[in-house]
DNA sequence: CCATCTCTACGATTTATTTCGTAAGCTAAT
DNA sequence: ATTAGCTTACGAAATAAATCGTAGAGATGG
């Protein structure tokens, strides 16, 4: 069990677990430059918050070489599950419904996702 | 435009908002109340909180007696927005159609709500 | 009138989060 | 070997959020 924190990553930890998600491993100066491209921060500062990361257990790295390589230790879907949870709980009442009506009411989808929509609730419509 | 600023109630203040959201009004002992029911937390706590809120504009009041009455000053559908909006990009990569999965998928809801769902998603469709 | 209760105001403290400067160690190129 | 350029470690400051104690005002009931 060990390792069984709550999974709460801060807004910052959160950009820099995007980044880690995406590349899957990634040094500090790889996740630094591409969170420089929204916005605008000094490398001791994602240096330093990917350390505390490491001590939260949210990441792990390989340390073998002087240039370190960090990798996400909380999988997306774990951490989604989480966060899209509570929100259900602190803005939606507990309905999830209601965010998925809001989610698809005001940000477009490709009709290819709204297919595999489609066929996940008519899974969940059989039920 | 005026009251234009970015809404980014903290946890906190979300939990007030959400109880004011659902009795539209309320003294400062009521959402205490409320609030005692879930955490445990100062009556004085949550005063400075709602006058905290209140400074920020979040929320509205009337003073003029001794008792004050606040009301929400966000609405709730705007609030919602953004913050989905927010975690779909942050959480979700941009895709809105993912946040909706991960939604439906963990989390149950009624045949009803699978309706209304099923009847948005036709309109989304056809266009 | 007085004690008691409930409110608000407000300052202070604590805790969490973000940010950055500086130092020191490697490595590669002069 | 010296210098320039990266890298990590680390402490400390700045900022933000949450918590609470205390004081004082107004009402209420004895």
């Amino acid at each position: 069990m060990a390792q069984n924190r709550a999974i709460k990553p801060t807004e910052s930890e959160l950009e820099i677990l995007q980044v880690l998600w995406q590349r899957n491993s990634a040094t500090v100066r790889d996740v630094h430059e591409d969170l420089m491209q929204t916005k605008d921060v000094g490398y001791t500062t994602t240096l330093k918050l990917m350390q505390i990361m490491f001590e939260k257990g949210l990441v792990t790295r390989d340390d073998s070489s002087k240039t370190h390589i960090y990798q996400p230790a909380v999988s997306r879907e774990r951490t989604q599950k989480h966060l899209v949870g509570k929100m259900i709980d602190t803005l939606f009442s507990g309905s999830s419904a209601q965010l998925v009506i809001q989610a698809l009411g005001n940000h477009k989808s490709s009709q290819q996702e709204l297919e595999e929509i489609q066929r996940l609730l008519d899974n969940l419509k059989k039920q």
